[in-house]
DNA sequence: GTCTATATTCGGATAGAC
DNA sequence: GTCTATCCGAATATAGAC
């Protein structure tokens, strides 16, 4: 892997794990093996380093996801395939954590990738809501668009409170709490 | 209001707003208007002042949440209302935001008001679910504290989508998705 | 492309005078 | 209680050699 990869994979897990203001060139350089002129020839500066961190990071969580939504089943077993999804619970959403950062949401280079990934999630589910009902799978009930924020709320709310907890089960439980409702109608 | 008062509250207001690893000493002096010996007077250091200032912030949402779900109305009503309680919502929930941190969360003195604030939530919105059931004004469905922990998680999830749109609807679109849900049954 | 040296400001705090 | 002085390392780069 390439001296310019290697910094870029460094960059996405400490965004994860620290946040951006958390994390400094140089924790990213000693991850990534390479020194600073390496990282200041491939890279402007840590926001233009963030940046490609995080586009890459938005389409492989993308790209996974499509993956789960757009397999075989119902519209309900895609939608809860996507809440029973196999999570590292406690280290949460490497682009929902991104939201939080008031430099990322103030930098529209780094916000995009962030509001485009769930700007797709969210319209993805709620065609998969709106093609089950047309399809007879699901009841009616809320607007489609409205159920998908709530689904893709639970995910994103569940792994607040699981580190609040400092415990997954409360995520699990939101997930749980999520899919009975969906199940009723 | 003493300086100390106001080192806590200026540490509140930062702490919403950067995070804890985004608030820095210098900062909150600033916005006190206090010097450094007079922080340092009062207070051992930043955690000890952050810790103060969470503490402070936990006690003042949950006083705020409690007269709304201990008011009158029906189970359903009472959890409508935390829902649809005014919200400034792209700031965000001061106590929620702090799970994001990773420094918060390793401190215990820091993640104690997080987590006692979260669990009392769900606790208390379980307990709405259960009366509501016992009194026959909410239909069976899944466990209280499944439902309590999904309603929760729709609030703080709602905040991620909202910042990450740059826009609050989808956060109210969640709440609708979510109320929705609710009523279904 | 990568390295080392250098620069500036900030973060977080201690010491001691008033 | 508050103020000023001082300290040391980290954050975020730039410059120029190799």
């Amino acid at each position: 892997m390439s001296t310019q990869d290697r910094l870029i994979e460094s960059t996405q897990e400490l965004l994860w794990e620290r946040g951006y203001v958390g994390t400094s060139p140089k924790a990213i350089q000693q991850h990534a093996g390479a020194g600073q002129g390496s990282m200041y020839h491939h890279f402007t500066g840590k926001p233009d380093l963030a940046a490609a961190a995080l586009r890459r990071s938005a389409a492989q969580l993308r790209a996974a996801t499509e993956d789960l939504l757009d397999g075989p089943g119902t519209a309900y077993e895609r939608i809860a395939g996507y809440l029973l999804r196999q999570r590292d619970v406690m280290r949460g959403c490497r682009i929902g954590r991104m939201a939080q950062d008031p430099d990322v949401v103030a930098d529209p280079a780094l916000r995009a990738p962030v509001e485009e990934t769930f700007a797709w999630l969210r319209g993805r589910i709620a065609g998969i809501v709106a093609e089950g009902r047309a399809a007879g799978e699901l009841a009616d009930g809320p607007e489609p668009a409205d159920l998908a924020a709530a689904v893709v709320a639970v995910v994103q709310g569940g792994y607040v409170l699981a580190r609040a907890a400092d415990d997954p089960e409360p995520f699990h439980q939101a997930v749980r709490g999520a899919l009975a409702l969906l199940r009723t109608p």
